[in-house]
RNA sequence: GUCCCCAUCGUCUAGCCUGGUCCAGGACACCGCCCUUUCACGGCGGUAACAGGGGUUCGAAUCCCCUUGGGGACGCCA
């Protein structure tokens, strides 16, 4: 069997978009599942549309989502030559014609077109012109485009995805294959390409499936070979319209930068459109690669949640190693300016502990960050609601008291911390949450995260008393203030 | 407007091809309860869908037709 070769052909108007991402994750993993090669082109034929400065991006973009490419990514700027030649081949041929209609022309065909609500149709005035009306023209030098000569009846080809889809060649008109400054046109170059670069499957955005017939066409008149087409249904916004640049969607980049995982990110991606018809969802690189097939890939236009994606993004971090967490964290909270690389590289182990502590509660990597800051130095404000809730006039007595008992700790760790703290309650008869609670704000700010006592164990004997007295105080100058 | 595609819980989907095992399964979200010093995690339970109408058939989510709804394409853009 022939190898699977696939393609993914972005244009440089742009960032890298979920609708990309998706369709190039659907091309690579259908190319590696298949021992296929995944390459990349770059359609850049409008030249006043592409800028170089994007394809970088777009690149990255791809490497950070977990996706390589197998040969080096082909310009198609670089290639109009070789589509020139193509179209003159099919000039030669008579499959295609020179059509020296001005611009003006075609903007009052179009008028009257939607003056009678019709459908603007080329009306083939040059199709079958003599040859001397023709020559008479290319004699005084009027510049013409090149237009194909779609033949008559129907064309029908069958969709991996969709299955048999016809279309009357009269739906089509006779459209321009190649521009009047000599520059092929994105149908043409596409199809020049894919059989030039040996692709035998077009996997796509089903936004395709008209320019699928205007491709057949072409391959036809040259007498190539067609690839196999595969339509997969496109991205949907909430509000249903289709994620494109211009309507502001996300560079997918942009999810890693609020903490999406690109495991999590390709696992949930691949999701939209795509199932492996048992219950699972949760995937790793290479189980997608394994399980992945276009067969399976569904017809109907799926809505991108990002409720779900963070779901996802959830459980691939619980999957992770906690030293690997590290290793992502920790230039991130470098980055909130919580502490210094060299104070975390010193302490490892402390930022792992960190981790342990945090990890069923944050669904994104983000999330560590703003989590995580009382781990890293004393100056926090204490939550507004939590003062009122948690910090009574007498909290201030108990956090000195706690904080002595503490200090003659032999052993400051969780079964520790927690002895003392229940019979400091007992003695003074009181529930444990009356003293549980106001420790947790004064040591973290906060009323809400991981158990007291492994935070205690964590944070340190030093800290977490210094951190008491420092609220006993605090709670001591309020009750004052709240006197005058 | 013309053409093409699609149609199961709010969302992603399984089931449809090869009708009965489906008063439709899973996941996210939501709501309860349990666990619990908080927030989470977890466990248990719940609300929630075959777009509508006609056929075909003993029997239809599954097959056919129509309607409706949604999406896409209609450039010398890609």
């Amino acid at each position: 069997m022939k190898e699977v070769r696939v393609r993914i052909a972005p244009s440089p108007s742009g960032y890298l978009h979920v609708g990309t991402a998706r369709t190039s994750i659907f091309n690579w993993l259908f190319a590696r599942h298949n021992n296929g090669k995944f390459l990349v082109r770059i359609e850049d034929t409008d030249t006043e549309r592409s800028d170089y400065s994007l394809v970088q991006p777009i690149l990255d973009a791809l490497k950070w989502l977990g996706i390589n490419w197998d040969e080096d990514p082909i310009y198609q700027s670089k290639r109009l030559d070789i589509y020139r030649k193509y179209v003159d081949e099919m000039l030669e041929k008579g499959l295609a014609y020179r059509c020296f209609c001005t611009s003006e022309e075609l903007e009052e065909m179009r008028r009257i077109a939607v003056e009678e609500k019709k459908l603007m149709m080329y009306d083939r005035r040059w199709r079958d012109r003599p040859k001397e009306d023709v020559d008479a023209m290319l004699a005084q030098g009027k510049p013409y485009a090149v237009r194909i000569r779609i033949p008559d009846g129907e064309t029908t080809y069958h969709d991996i995805v969709l299955g048999e889809i016809t279309k009357q060649n009269f739906e089509l008109e006779d459209f321009i294959i190649c521009r009047t400054d000599g520059r092929a046109v994105y149908n043409m170059a596409v199809v020049v390409d894919d059989h030039e670069m040996g692709i035998t499957h077009v996997v796509r955005g089903n936004d395709h499936i008209s320019n699928t017939f205007k491709q057949i066409h072409i391959y036809r008149a040259l007498g190539w070979e067609i690839p196999q087409f595969a339509h997969i249904p496109l991205i949907l916004r909430p509000d249903k319209r289709k994620v494109s640049k211009r309507l502001g969607d996300k560079d997918v980049a942009q999810y890693g930068q609020e903490g999406i995982l690109p495991e999590a990110m390709f696992n949930f991606l691949c999701l939209l459109g795509w199932s492996s018809k048992d219950d699972r969802e949760f995937y790793h690189y290479n189980e997608l690669i394994e399980a992945f097939s276009l067969e399976n890939v569904t017809k109907a236009n799926p809505i991108f949640n990002e409720e779900k994606l963070e779901a996802l993004n959830f459980e691939h971090l619980r999957a992770m190693p906690e030293h690997k967490i590290a290793d992502l964290v920790a230039p991130l909270i470098v980055q909130a300016g919580y502490t210094t690389k060299y104070w975390l590289e010193t302490r490892w182990e402390y930022l792992i502990k960190i981790i342990g502590l945090l990890k069923e509660r944050c669904r994104r990597l983000t999330d560590y960050v703003v989590q995580s800051e009382y781990f890293f130095h004393d100056e926090f404000k204490y939550d507004p609601e939590g003062i009122n809730k948690r910090f009574k006039p007498e909290s201030a007595e108990h956090l000195e008291l706690l904080a002595k008992k503490y200090e003659m700790l032999p052993k400051f760790d969780h079964d520790g911390t927690m002895n003392a703290l229940n019979a400091m309650a007992e003695e003074l008869n009181i529930g444990k949450g009356k003293l549980i609670h106001p420790v947790r704000l004064a040591v973290t700010g906060v009323t809400a995260g991981p158990g007291l006592f492994e935070l205690l164990e964590v944070i340190g004997k030093e800290s977490s008393i210094k951190r008491m007295n420092k609220a006993a105080e605090f709670i001591r100058k309020m009750k004052e203030g709240g006197h005058e």
